[in-house]
RNA sequence: GGGAGCAUAGCUCAGCUGGUUCAGAGCAUCUGCCUUACAAGCAGAGGGUCCGCGGUUCGAACCCGUGUGCUCCCACCA
């Protein structure tokens, strides 16, 4: 069979991809196995596929891939997440491509658009993931507006209503002018930007001519003032006790009131306060029994309440009121100020604080638990120092913003009847019901649902649970159908750092609420992907690569080696399109060395030499050896290293030194007993390199030989941790040195690598069986090795092991070039020996020091002393 | 303002409980090679005040203090 030269990923990854699935891989039901889960952190449903995504994907593929291959029942959950605000802002801006409005078509049309949107881009983004090789259970794809889901949703609604943690009330909210919706502290960047610091002069009502100066930077919203504070400490307002205000423009008379929240130092040490449009103003305003005038629109207009330039933009009356204030004469001066502002995550609207209705989740007691879990090590967070950072957050906690003033989304079954009376619960029909039992009589065509949906971390907070079994919430018994008690608690879940608080802790929250138990046992929390500048990767700065496109350039295997070889758990990754360069090269070398390997032909009379044997045999060691180690470093989730070790182990082990051992001789062939071995070997390294190039390693599995009809690498047995023999792995040592140094010599003589060399060894042959000699000899192209009692002087030399080694040439040697080598081997040689003896001629070092430390410096001095004693019979010897 | 983390080769990073054959890896660089799997390669080589300063210790990249420089998270200072 005719093997193309160079691997084609594009006809081969969409092949095997569609075979994988065909056979029913990915496909997970409870069994007696082990179960292995991970569900996916559900993107965007109208999102596209990013760097992100690309890295955190590709790790969870390949914790799912190597757990399969382990006999796990693996099952990895893929789904999307509805994305209320996101969802709808790219909704509403088509409809107004459309000329359409959505407050004109109203909530049925608006939602069917919607539905209709979703249906056309929803999902792309999983397509999208199957070019990435994810081996996602697609059957289980979940959505969070799902039918069951969503009822899921709305049955913890209610559940946590009637438990009364969830209440209705009027509190300021972070604003979103340009989303038109309430968004939760979570959502609101807050950045630092130049403003303006704006000094006016509000009369004293009771003293004619005197004023007060206020500080702000918000001066648009003086029109809702209520109060002018000051401390109670500051000299120079105490004389205004019990005084009023004039608030300019609207000339409304307002008390001065003294609190110690002021900062005396800061601006004039007064205050304006706006109960309506600042937190801390609002503070003060319940405080101090305050009048609240709410002097915006939703759209971040002036309100008629404003009196004033009504209907105008905040931004634009804040310039013109600066106008008109010093046209009064009010204006004192103006202050160029840094200053921090609050940035809607989601539309990037300047957040306005802003009175209004809403629902809130009680935090302090859910929270208990999904913080105790996580202090005592029940659920991981990797790496640990995120522990910190959670447990800050989760002791700080606020309540919880619930309702978005949006259309998608899961609809708040809150039901209002006459005079303001509220019932929760699924149905029109059921709250009619309710209010009955309340000596409350209406129809349901009385009754009023509340417009509002609920934000969207409150149905993804279900996700561990809801894509198993929705049905469970709310329900005494908390076990479960069988999926869920299958699969709960799934294992790990890999996501960003970002989205901690946002999803993480309130997974956790919910799983403790409902099942009783963790969501999952490890949380992976990757790092953000930046370009090599470090600069967050941004569709502003368009400093993203599209990851398809690299796909299709490079190939999945060499993208996703490419995310992995640089992102240490928890630290950014600095992407450079280079490393998927470097993955393709890696790839090209597995193919190549499958090239080779194919290519021999085999003699089934030919025996196995010794020095084929001992090839094998060292290769099966050293490849034990490597297993156990990356077992421990994926237990340590540590993956970059795990694919480093599995490329090292690939390229020099295997190519490098074992394949050039057992390769025959140009013309002849190969031997049964080593073609064979050589085989195994290689779909063993095949199998620890599976989970991270799932594609190129399939294909060459199915090329090297012969497979039945289910055997596939992507279920082949992962191979097993077995004892070393550390002999072979001591004299593979020896053997290297020797090769190496060989090959330095014929380097600096400038002796082409065909002209064979002989190689002198003096002493005796232990420590090197015959088959390591063969080695040499073949690695290193000798004709013959001699064992000498004299060493050859005037020859290069060198020293490995207990072994001195002269290479004869004809070429002449520069003596002094020779001795000069020589001598700087032995200095650092007496040095390092001095400060070995330094050590332990010291009685605090021997008395001190464990007797293992003792016992390896004396080691270390015998050692330094053998080989002083050689190269200075060298050096003699040249002189 | 509070908290966390980081600083080791040109770049990205390892370096476990302190012990100089541990100052390492990959990439990049340089030098030879078109050797019959691979020039997308092979074989070699160079390259570091382990951020500065102090301390603990027989011994510090590692522990402690301090300074500097970055990064991130949280927070209602007009």
């Amino acid at each position: 069979m005719e093997i193309a030269k160079t691997y084609n990923h594009t006809e081969s990854e969409k092949r095997l991809y569609s075979q994988w699935m065909q056979k029913g891989f990915f496909k997970s039901t409870p069994d007696g196995r082990e179960p292995y889960t991970i569900v996916i952190p559900p993107p965007n449903v109208t999102g596209v596929l990013h760097m992100g995504h690309m890295l955190n994907n590709t790790i969870q593929d390949v914790l799912v891939r190597k757990a399969r291959m382990e006999g796990k029942n693996a099952c990895w959950v893929p789904g999307t997440d509805h994305a209320s605000i996101a969802t709808e802002a790219k909704v509403v801006a088509m409809l107004k491509d459309m000329g359409i409005n959505k407050t004109d078509i109203g909530r049925e049309e608006f939602l069917k658009y919607a539905m209709q949107w979703k249906d056309k881009y929803g999902g792309i983004i999983l397509e999208q993931l199957k070019t990435l090789g994810a081996s996602c259970d697609w059957d289980r794809t979940s959505f969070t507006m799902d039918e069951g889901y969503y009822q899921a949703v709305i049955d913890v609604f209610i559940d946590l209503y009637n438990k009364g943690q969830i209440y209705r009330g009027t509190r300021m909210v972070n604003w979103d002018p340009k989303g038109l919706t309430a968004v939760s502290d979570e959502e609101v960047l807050h950045k630092e930007v130049n403003s303006k610091l704006y000094f006016v002069k509000y009369p004293i009502a009771e003293i004619e001519g005197e004023y007060i100066t206020i500080a702000t930077t918000r001066p648009e919203t003086i029109l809702g003032d209520t109060a002018v504070c000051v401390h109670p400490d500051d000299e120079r307002y105490k004389h205004l006790a019990g005084k009023h205000a004039v608030i300019p423009m609207v000339n409304r008379k307002v008390p001065i009131i003294f609190d110690t929240y002021i900062d005396l130092e800061f601006g004039t040490g007064a205050l304006k306060v706006t109960p309506a449009h600042d937190i801390n103003d609002y503070n003060l305003g319940i405080k101090h029994n305050l009048e609240v005038i709410d002097t915006l629109t939703p759209e971040g207009k002036l309100s008629e309440a404003a009196g004033f330039y009504i209907g105008q933009d905040r931004f634009a009356v804040r310039k013109q009121i600066a106008i008109d204030l010093e046209a009064q004469g009010l204006l004192v001066k103006v202050e160029d100020i840094k200053n921090k502002v609050g940035y809607s995550e989601r539309t990037d609207a300047v957040i306005e604080p802003k009175l209004s209705m809403q629902w809130f989740l009680k935090m302090d007691t859910v929270s208990k638990p999904a913080l105790d879990n996580v202090l005592n090590g029940e659920v991981k967070l990797i790496p640990e120092k995120f522990i910190n950072t959670y447990k800050h957050w989760m002791e700080n906690v606020h309540d919880w913003c619930i309702s978005r003033q949006l259309w998608w989304g899961h609809r708040i079954p809150a039901w209002y009847g006459p005079n303001g009376k509220t019932v929760v619960c699924k149905t029109a029909q059921e709250a009619v019901a309710l209010f009955a039992a309340q000596n409350i009589t209406v129809t349901e065509a009385e009754l009023r649902q509340d417009e509002d949906v609920l934000d969207t971390w409150f149905s993804s907070w279900l996700w561990p649970i809801a894509v198993f079994d929705p049905t469970i919430f709310g329900k005494e018994d908390k076990t479960g159908n069988a999926d869920l008690q299958y699969y709960y608690p799934t294992n790990d879940l890999v996501t960003a750092p970002e989205i901690l608080f946002f999803w993480v802790a309130r997974m956790i929250i919910a799983g403790y609420e409902y099942i009783d138990k963790k969501p999952f046992s490890n949380v992976y929390l990757t790092g953000i992907v930046r370009d090599k500048q470090g600069r967050k990767m941004s569709k502003s700065l368009g400093n993203s690569p599209d990851p398809l496109d690299l796909i299709t350039q490079y190939g999945a295997d060499s993208v996703r080696v490419g995310m992995l070889l640089s992102s240490p758990a928890g630290n950014d990754l600095m992407f450079d399109e280079a490393l998927c360069k470097q993955g393709s090269m890696f790839g090209h070398k597995l193919w190549n060395a499958f090239r080779l390997i194919k290519g021999w032909e085999v003699d089934d009379s030919k025996t196995q030499s010794e020095a084929s044997k001992t090839a094998c045999d060292w290769f099966e060691n050293r490849f034990n050896e490597e297993v156990a180690n990356l077992s421990d470093l994926y237990s340590k989730y540590r993956m970059s290293e795990v694919l480093m070790s599995v490329y090292k182990l690939a390229w020099d082990d295997f190519c490098s030194w074992f394949l050039e051992m057992v390769k025959p001789p140009f013309g002849e062939k190969i031997d049964k007993v080593t073609y064979d071995k050589t085989v195994e070997l290689f779909e063993g390294l095949l199998k620890v390199l599976h989970p991270f190039m799932p594609f190129i390693t399939e294909e060459i599995w199915h090329t090297l030989k012969e497979r039945g009809e289910d055997e596939y690498i992507i279920v082949a047995e992962y191979p097993k941790i077995i004892k070393t023999n550390s002999t072979l792995i001591t004299e593979f040592a020896l053997f290297e040195g020797i090769v190496s140094n060989v090959r330095n010599i014929r380097k600096e003589k400038n002796i082409s690598p065909k002209e064979t060399l002989e190689l002198a060894i003096k002493g005796a042959k232990d420590g090197l069986s015959q088959s390591w000699l063969d080695l040499i000899t073949k690695l290193c192209n000798l004709s013959a090795i001699n064992f000498v009692t004299e060493g050859l002087q005037g020859m290069p030399s060198f020293v490995a092991g207990s072994f001195e080694c002269f290479v004869p040439i004809t070429i002449e040697v520069n003596a002094e070039e020779e001795l000069k080598k020589l001598t700087a081997d032995l200095d650092y040689t007496m040095g390092f020996l001095k400060s070995v003896q330094a050590k332990l001629a010291n009685e605090r070092f021997v008395a001190n020091a464990k007797p293992e430390a003792v016992e390896s410096e004396r080691k270390k001095e015998a050692d330094a002393n053998a080989k002083i004693k050689l190269l200075e019979e060298q050096i003699g010897a040249l002189k």
